[in-house]
RNA sequence: GCCAUCUUAGCUCAGGGGUAGAGCACUUCCAUGGUAAGGAAGGGGUCUCGGGUUCAAAUCCCGAAGAUGGCUCCA
């Protein structure tokens, strides 16, 4: 296993480089970045002037390549002093390999930020000092590198190139913008077939796509990019998984609060947000007094005021607020996208205030809400712990980190979750449980989030009455389980293709006439009113089309039911109801009384469940 | 915010210096039909917006807005 992943990461990192000969060879002008392999594939970082890439130099560059793989030309390590190497990439007028060159004779690493010098291909990543490094050379290009590579061009397999963008040399936006080649490659033609078609499916389940189609939300340019709208039926969703996640927190004793969604910014000067993401909130001004406002963009400090407008006693701990809330920030433009990122993001946010020793029981609580969430929607869950990492990026001190840390890794330990850790994506204020969770074609996404934290209790003094009468302060834990609605239904349309189970279904039934004859009609609309009357929702479609069409209308918009209502039915009183093909039936369906039907949606409905029991 | 590409009817898209087209949807009429499109007719567009070039701009140029793919960021 191992092994085929060294082969793949050599091929991958291969065509890396042959991606940069050929091009090499087109414009030979060209400076190079750096060429790591990312996940299926890899890419190449080129400075080419005043010459844009596009989609129409692919073949060029393809054709090139090609030519290099059929050459065959065997991948060569050399060994030179850094020295050395730093007069070839001035002599070869490759800038930006000098620059990592004198970083790795200085520091012994070529590395900024986060990026894994293994991962892009380079050497460096240890300490001290380094006095000579690898060059890997194939025909005639030469380029900077650690390797691993195959032993030669004709060795890596098949591969595409699939997009050009712009990308800062070395991840910093101050720095200068590159153009950025990504790649495909696999072992055989096959794996590429199936990747192609993976994500031609992942087109097809765009939930921007589906949304359209399937009339959930829209946007408008008259209200603005990033602030979606929900039609009835979006809202349909919105309102049923918020009430679900309400529903699996107020069994854990957690009360229903609310905040206004403008309030002063001393607020969040207090809480540390408005130093960290001060230009990331909307600013509202009183016409009247002039004072400054701020859309809120988070709840927990807002919380805390509600926690500490009475004395508390540690009796009284832990106190559950729960408040599923939209909350307003300024994200910039280019980082908006479909309902994934957007400026009125709706979350569903609980704050716990407990003592200490009750943070375990509280966070399995969490932890079982969110499995149980989870399993609901039929998605397959692991966490990551997003700690600290050394940068001052980080309020309070570092033994309450410490500990927070610990604890939370218990708790997940404890759940028997499959977890991973990772250093740099705690926030501010305290670590966090990240729930990642992969949808039905393999994508993994990140939704819930339960944070524990020592900070804002600090900065905003909260405090309870201990036993023996002193002052004590509590500790907080954060909690959204959907994390925010708008993203979750971005991943659950995504990850159903729209096909959503009857409790969440826009329309869980469609009646459809097979004509217009009165006693057809009446029949449907009377059962419509039944189902009304039983809090389903129902669609009618009693006009005079042809039942093929309507058919054919209600599976395009995925209704989980579908009723089909003539001389045969109003005859016999019973119907045989056409059940959407996602849909395991349970048993053998035979004609049902329409009283029998709805009431098994209903139960369906009630239970949450994404079988069908007819 | 940065780089690139895109924006034509409600939707999906074709066209292209001489003022617009298809399919679906919609409306009306005919057909009273049995589980994924019955037939016919009709309505519908300042070609995203603002400037410029031109006898003439939806088409070419510049700018803005919005969208998409990345980068950066994500409480």
């Amino acid at each position: 296993m191992t092994d085929k992943i060294d082969q793949s990461h050599a091929m991958r990192h291969s065509l890396a480089h042959i991606t940069a000969s050929a091009v090499k060879k087109l414009w030979p002008e060209a400076k190079f970045g750096v060429g790591p392999v990312v996940e299926s594939g890899f890419y190449y970082d080129i400075d080419l002037g005043s010459k844009k890439l596009s989609d129409e130099d692919f073949p060029a560059i393809e054709a090139e390549m090609k030519k290099i793989i059929a050459g065959n030309q065997a991948f060569e390590r050399d060994e030179v002093p850094i020295d050395e190497a730093i007069k070839w990439s001035q002599d070869s007028m490759q800038p930006y390999k000098e620059e990592l060159l004198n970083d790795l004779k200085r520091s012994g690493t070529t590395v900024a930020k986060e990026l894994d010098p293994e991962q892009l291909g380079l050497p460096g990543g240890g300490n001290g000092q380094v006095d000579k490094v690898s060059f890997y050379k194939n025909g005639d290009f030469i380029d900077l590198c650690r390797g691993p590579h195959v032993a030669s061009t004709g060795q890596v397999g098949v591969f595409k190139l699939t997009k050009v963008s712009g990308a800062y040399w070395r991840g910093d936006e101050k720095k200068a913008q590159m153009q950025r080649v990504y790649g495909v490659g696999f072992a055989n033609q096959e794996e590429l077939d199936k990747y192609l078609k993976m994500i031609e499916e992942a087109k097809a389940r765009d939930h921007r796509k589906l949304g359209q189609e399937m009339d959930l939300f829209i946007f408008s340019d008259m209200v603005g990019s990033g602030l979606p709208l929900f039609t009835p039926r979006g809202t349909v969703l919105r309102d049923e998984l918020a009430k679900f996640s309400n529903e699996l927190r107020r069994a854990y004793g957690f009360e229903m609060v609310w905040t206004p969604h403008i309030t002063k910014k001393d607020l969040y000067e207090k809480s540390g947000h408005w130093e960290k993401f001060g230009e990331e909130l909307f600013l509202v001004k009183s016409q009247e007094t002039k004072d400054e406002l701020v859309m809120k963009p988070m709840n927990c400090p807002h919380h805390t005021r509600i926690y500490a407008s009475q004395p508390r006693s540690y009796r009284d701990l832990p106190i559950r607020y729960l408040e599923t809330t939209t909350d307003y920030r300024d994200e910039k433009t280019g980082e908006l996208g479909g309902l994934s990122r957007v400026r009125a993001i709706t979350q569903d946010d609980s704050h716990v205030f407990c003592r200490e020793e009750q943070i375990g029981e509280e966070m399995n609580n969490l932890l079982a809400a969110a499995r149980e969430l989870y399993a609901t929607v039929n998605m397959k869950l692991r966490v990551r712990l997003s700690y600290r990492d050394e940068s001052d990026a980080y309020l309070g001190a570092k033994e309450l980190w410490q500990s927070a840390q610990e604890q939370l890794k218990q708790a997940v330990v404890a759940n028997e979750l499959e977890y991973f850790e990772e250093e740099g994506e705690a926030a501010f204020y305290g670590p966090k449980i990240d729930f990642m969770a992969t949808d039905a074609i393999g994508r993994e996404h990140q939704v819930a989030t339960v944070q524990l934290d020592f900070i804002q209790p600090e900065r905003f003094a909260l405090e309870y009455t201990a036993s023996d009468g002193s002052k004590a302060q509590p500790v907080m834990i954060h909690c959204a389980l959907l994390g925010s609605i708008e993203r979750f239904l971005g991943v659950y349309i995504e990850h159903t293709a729209g096909k959503f189970p009857p409790w969440l279904a826009p329309e869980q039934i469609r009646i459809a006439t097979i004509a217009d004859d009165k006693s057809f009609v009446d029949f449907a609309l009377d059962m419509a009113e039944q189902a009304k009357g039983l809090g389903l929702r129902v669609g009618l479609d009693v006009g005079r089309d042809s039942i093929g069409k309507k058919i054919r209308s209600a599976e395009l918009d995925k209704v989980p039911y579908t009723v089909v209502i003539g001389k045969k039915e109003v005859e016999s009183q019973k119907l045989v109801p056409r059940i959407r093909a996602d849909f395991e039936v349970q048993k053998e369906h035979q004609p049902v009384g329409s009283q029998q039907f709805l009431q098994t949606v209903v139960n369906e409905t009630e239970s949450r469940i994404s079988k069908t029991s007819l």
